[in-house]
DNA sequence: AATACCCTATCAACAGGTAGATAGTTTTAT
DNA sequence: ATAAAACTATCTACCTGTTGATAGGGTATT
């Protein structure tokens, strides 16, 4: 993918081995087709996410594992989070599809917040912090590892950033 | 500015008076004006990074001024980092222009290195951490709230991730 | 018969880029 | 010192191709 500015409706269509008036006949505009494609990465991301706070991992496990899913896409498909990728052209976006960016950002936030602390009452991390504004900041780290990786080719760069953020937070 | 693929030579043209061929005259192609901004963009940020070093100021006000600059331009002109944005479509772009880029993120990762190495020789820092690594790290983190911070319109939280990064690798 | 789905054909706007003209300025040669 | 040549900076006009989007037709399933 190349942005939201960098993609068009005949690349999809002929990607798909169809014509581009047969996408407009689902998605009528391009907004209607981002926010169609965001939602559903919303709720696959969320799945993803509640179901690794679900599994009997350590919370920094569970954060480890977490940072794995944003290595393991940029490794594969060379692509960085969609809704990163989306909130750095949000100049471009209208505004049904910024609510579906900020909705998928408020999701994230929320799950990790709730993961930080956990770990934070099972004093498997320190205590001297906030678990919201950590949870902001480690998702900002991870989204920003995420392009500079990629601009270095170096996937496992994510994996780094993300271990040393958890190791600053850890009981010692 | 709407990123890479979000601008035209047109859209430039208009808005400095003049037309867009004027500008071709100067840069004939869309990879060399972007070259010669980023490369102007990489001076002027290694300058202000330099001006911050050589500042009798403390490793953490240093880190914290240059989370500033980050902030205001987010606050002031509602623009990203221009590497960051550039990163961001770093598939749109063309290898001159990705070496403009790369140069810029390793100049920055180089000075906040000495910063932080710094800071850590000062007993300012723990020094449980790689300087080279947390630099890496801090510049993730700063470059993905930047995007995040916009996307929600609150340009301190920039402001209040580096303050949190900082907080984390204080000597207690 | 109606609906769903995909097609062809087309549109106006815009993209990056080029060609050639023009007017003013500077360099060079005589 | 002057005339010729070259350069700078801008313009108008245009090219080729792409963009998001629309109108209307064909075909298979229900």
């Amino acid at each position: 993918m190349r942005g939201y500015n960098g993609f068009s409706f005949r690349d999809i269509a002929s990607e798909v081995g169809i014509k581009s008036s047969s996408i407009h006949y689902y998605y009528p505009s391009k907004t209607d087709l981002a926010v169609a494609v965001a939602t559903q990465y919303r709720s696959a991301f969320k799945e993803l996410i509640d179901q690794l706070v679900d599994s009997q991992k350590t919370a920094s496990a569970i954060l480890e594992a977490y940072a794995g899913a944003f290595e393991t896409t940029l490794k594969q498909e060379n692509r960085l989070c969609l809704c990163g990728m989306l909130a750095s052209e949000i100049n471009s976006v209208e505004p049904a599809l910024h609510s579906v960016i900020s909705a998928f950002f408020d999701d994230q936030h929320e799950v990790l917040s709730t993961i930080i602390s956990k770990g934070q009452s099972k004093a498997e991390f320190l205590s001297d912090f906030d678990a919201a504004s950590f949870a902001k900041t480690y998702l900002a780290t991870l989204e920003g590892a995420m392009m500079l990786a990629r601009v270095n080719n170096r996937p496992s760069d994510i994996g780094l950033a993300a271990e040393q953020m958890i190791a600053l937070i850890k009981q010692k």
